[in-house]
DNA sequence: TTTTAGCACTCAATACTTATGAATGCTAAA
DNA sequence: TTTAGCATTCATAAGTATTGAGTGCTAAAA
């Protein structure tokens, strides 16, 4: 009984906080949830609680707001994990639209995210290298330069415009690209760097002046090396109360959310949801929550959130799990049908 | 000697405000300066100044600020015309580098712009309307699906990957395509829309669900219609001090530069040289200076900075001026060469 | 033993009041 | 035409008082 009364409080404070965005104190805590104690009875509790570690105190006379250890356990135990109506309603109406790509509907499903909970939301695709190599071709734009463009089995498309050397004879450079297409064909990309040395006699006995083409292959390779990651609803960011006062502290946000640095607090976990609340040792404010999904025949993706501390965990983790779950499972249904439709970038 | 005491006054004022960016008064105006004139001298030139509507007052008794017609003024008559020396150094280096693609270069040369000028900086490609289709491909990924690849002829990619027909054969796939490739190479990308119907029956020869294909085709050519802008340096402007410390208008400044609007009202003006102090509609505080170069073969590019009203406008329309004058010598020298290189993403 | 009432105390936030000083405009003399 | 001098304005800063939401603690009530 004095655990259960200590978390009513406790779910109670958190929840108040996160509405509010102010230190709660006792008083306001009995009115707006109508507790059957006393506001001395809550402040015994909150005291408790701040030696457990889980509140703490703005200055020595101000209302409790919930320190770090205070949401987790908040998110471990209280949270009620009630999936808001309308995302369902959302995510249906954009599952039953027929002849969408994978990433139109991934995009879609994460700004459903980023409008329903306020928040910022990233989906980080599956790695590039673990991709293969399905296709090279070179398009002569004139008489000067030609584009070369790369595709991997997942559709990823990457590029690379190069000067053609001078007297090329347009025949040759057909053949010698199908010569290389069938020697590079299926390699994954995280060996292709290496791959490139046995390319080279053959763009040897094709063109005299290779380097360029080289030179133009081995950049395009380098970039699939990078991740990817896209980022939406960013804007939301500037209307939390925390960030939007304090212009120092938007552009330290905003800059992170934009270095890739960001993503490896949450690639490396493996777990399927990872919750970081104000451990970013760059920005002890903010948090990220980010859930895991697998596509048939892709690698582990991810959809996160990103906000203050101060975000609704309850409301953001039951939406991205029941959110990546719904995509597992059409992706899962729709794996065998032919609707099945991808779009990279 | 009237005029150009005035003049004098009024050039000091402004750099001095830009310096600052705090209202200027005649002290600080002859202490600064050194001016042979008394400070109600000064003060008597300031009210005509004010009454000719190029200086402004914050209050009854504040010093004065150049209004939007005083920086016209001062850009018009008064600038010096310096360029920074750094700024030419630093574009030596990169132009100097041997084999980067033309987007390499624009887009260190814009960097070095926001750099040196600590604004932001902006990218306006060539319409791709004006851009001619040089492509198609599209490469098989597994059973599924495949993916599309439009070339046009500056080397700009789209893509689109969607599901195959279910039992589709692929040669006939490849011989489609090459006949689909010979109608519409060439084609400006504005008039792809109206031959996709030159293509259906194409399509419906060779593949019996085509409507997939032929969505998909529709999609990646609408794709190419939107503008093509790069921006640089955005952060340069949360150090500007009058953005700093105003979360709202700093906000509603990122959001503007990632509307395509903003770029409407510098893409229409036809000069070499833009300049809007403080006309945008929207937000009043803003002004973006840009300017013209054409690289051979290509439409119209653009090089814009964006920044404050009070900009350093000389350095900023010196640099401006000196870079794309710089790039345009150089893309002219090199196309006879074979040095030329492009990269498009 | 647990809960509550009551009281003294703390401290951020707000408002009010009062310098301070950088600026102006104006008038009259140089 | 220029300048010195003076009264005036007003944003900014600094100092002061008030308020009120909050606490902790003690002693009585349950």
């Amino acid at each position: 009984m004095e655990r259960s009364r200590r978390d009513l409080i406790l779910k109670h404070l958190v929840e108040h906080f996160i509405k509010t965005a102010s230190p709660v104190g006792s008083h306001t805590l009995i009115e707006t949830y109508q507790l059957p104690f006393s506001s001395a009875t809550i402040r015994n509790e909150m005291l408790a609680l701040e030696t457990d570690g889980l509140l703490e105190k703005t200055h020595t006379s101000s209302g409790r707001i919930p320190s770090s250890k205070g949401y987790q356990y908040y998110v471990e135990h209280l949270r009620s994990k009630s999936v808001d109506e309308r995302i369902k309603q959302q995510l249906q109406v954009i599952l039953s639209q027929k002849s969408q790509s994978v990433n139109d509907i991934i995009q879609k499903s994460s700004e459903i995210l980023s409008n329903m909970t306020k928040l910022a939301s990233m989906v980080l695709g599956p790695n590039a290298k673990q991709e293969k190599l399905m296709s090279i071709q070179v398009t002569p734009l004139d008489n000067n330069s030609a584009t070369a463009v790369f595709v991997t089995d997942s559709g990823y498309v990457e590029n690379k415009t190069f000067v053609l050397p001078k007297k090329i004879d347009k025949d040759a450079l057909a053949d010698c690209m199908n010569l290389i297409n069938k020697r590079l064909r299926g390699t994954p990309v995280s060996e292709l760097s290496e791959k490139m040395n046995a390319i080279r006699p053959i763009l040897e006995d094709f063109i005299t002046e290779h380097d360029v083409v080289y030179q133009a292959f081995a950049q395009a390779f380098i970039n699939f090396a990078s991740e990817r990651l896209k980022l939406y609803g960013k804007d939301s960011l500037f209307n939390q109360p925390e960030f939007a006062h304090d212009g120092d502290k938007l552009r330290k946000i905003l800059t992170l959310l934009e270095s890739p640095n960001l993503l490896k607090d949450f690639t490396k976990s493996k777990e399927d949801l990872s919750i970081s609340i104000g451990q970013n040792p760059q920005n002890s404010d903010l948090s990220i929550v980010s859930s895991k999904f697998k596509l048939p025949g892709q690698q582990e993706n991810r959809i996160a959130l990103v906000g203050p501390t101060r975000m609704d965990y309850d409301r953001a983790l039951s939406a991205l799990e029941y959110v990546t779950q719904m995509l597992e499972k059409y992706f899962e249904k729709n794996q065998e049908k032919d609707t099945k439709e991808v779009k990279t970038k």
